[in-house]
DNA sequence: ATCGCAACTGCAATCAGTTGCACAAGCGGA
DNA sequence: TCCGCTTGTGCAACTGATTGCAGTTGCGAT
């Protein structure tokens, strides 16, 4: 089964109506190595495809997201980051000082959810946090803990 | 001690400048009953200096977050929640079916910080986090578990 | 009190992301 | 194959947030 028919299949059982641009997102999603930006998704549908407009990039995105296929996080770069989502979720730490990306295990996130479905009933959406902080580099040596908060 | 006098203080431990739009923003912050937008902060200073400019409060805002005296999160309303820090940390689960926003006490996720700080030697900040699902009400019943992801 | 410097601010432009509207197109049913 | 309806899209305007620049101002040093 070609990667083509996975997407008719993937936007078939969504109810979605199928479109040459939302076959394309889905392309350039399912094919990445890692997270895309909304602009680089446009970048590479409109290579193929030069009508399509930014807004419908948003709205396949939104739509995805709502059907929980697509992952938007907030990786702190100044746009969102997108993510076809995987079968075991993933995480990740950003440091702010030095800006660099680790990945993290879903296992640290994994406790926590079934903690709030355990005590409270809710089905937290883990599938994809960034958590941000500071690495052992960039941490001052002997931090103050005279400032407010941690 | 006076609240000025508390924000004069912040400020100098800061090694900010005392600006009468900083001194605004952190009485509006300080005295505020939960969170804030920024456009809400804006108009509170503006009420009393109306010479001052949106961007200033982004900076201003910005400014304060660096320092860890303000918390910035993304509750899923469209713009962004601020709020003054406060001596115990706390987090909130909003629901994407209802919007409803329910408070979480800071344990469940000071576990999450203590393992990072173990495990990977990552200070993560943790201060405000806002964590989207669904609550009972909004979960179709029986679940089906097909759907990729959790 | 004055001066000079660096931080700060207002303004306008910009950016990432959203939305209303009118028209286009996917597709189910006949 | 055709038709009609509902969904989807492109365009332009909009929104929340950011940034470059020039002028203003806080404040430490004298």
């Amino acid at each position: 089964m070609s990667c083509d028919t996975d997407s008719v299949a993937v936007l078939r059982r969504a109810e979605m109506k199928l479109t040459p641009q939302r076959l394309m997102v889905l392309s350039a999603l399912r094919h990445a190595q890692g997270h895309l930006t909304a602009a680089e998704i446009f970048e590479q549908v409109r290579a193929a495809y030069p009508y399509v407009d930014i807004s419908t990039i948003y709205r396949t995105l939104t739509a995805l997201r709502t059907m929980r296929l697509v992952t938007e996080t907030d990786m702190g770069s100044g746009d969102l980051a997108y993510e076809w989502v995987q079968e075991r979720p993933h995480h990740h730490l950003i440091c702010s000082g030095c800006h660099r990306v680790l990945e993290l295990d879903h296992g640290y996130l994994e406790r926590l959810g079934d903690d709030l479905a355990r005590d409270l009933d809710f089905e937290a959406d883990l599938h994809h946090f960034a958590i941000f902080g500071r690495c052992a580099a960039c941490r001052p040596a002997a931090a103050p803990a005279a400032s407010p908060g941690l």
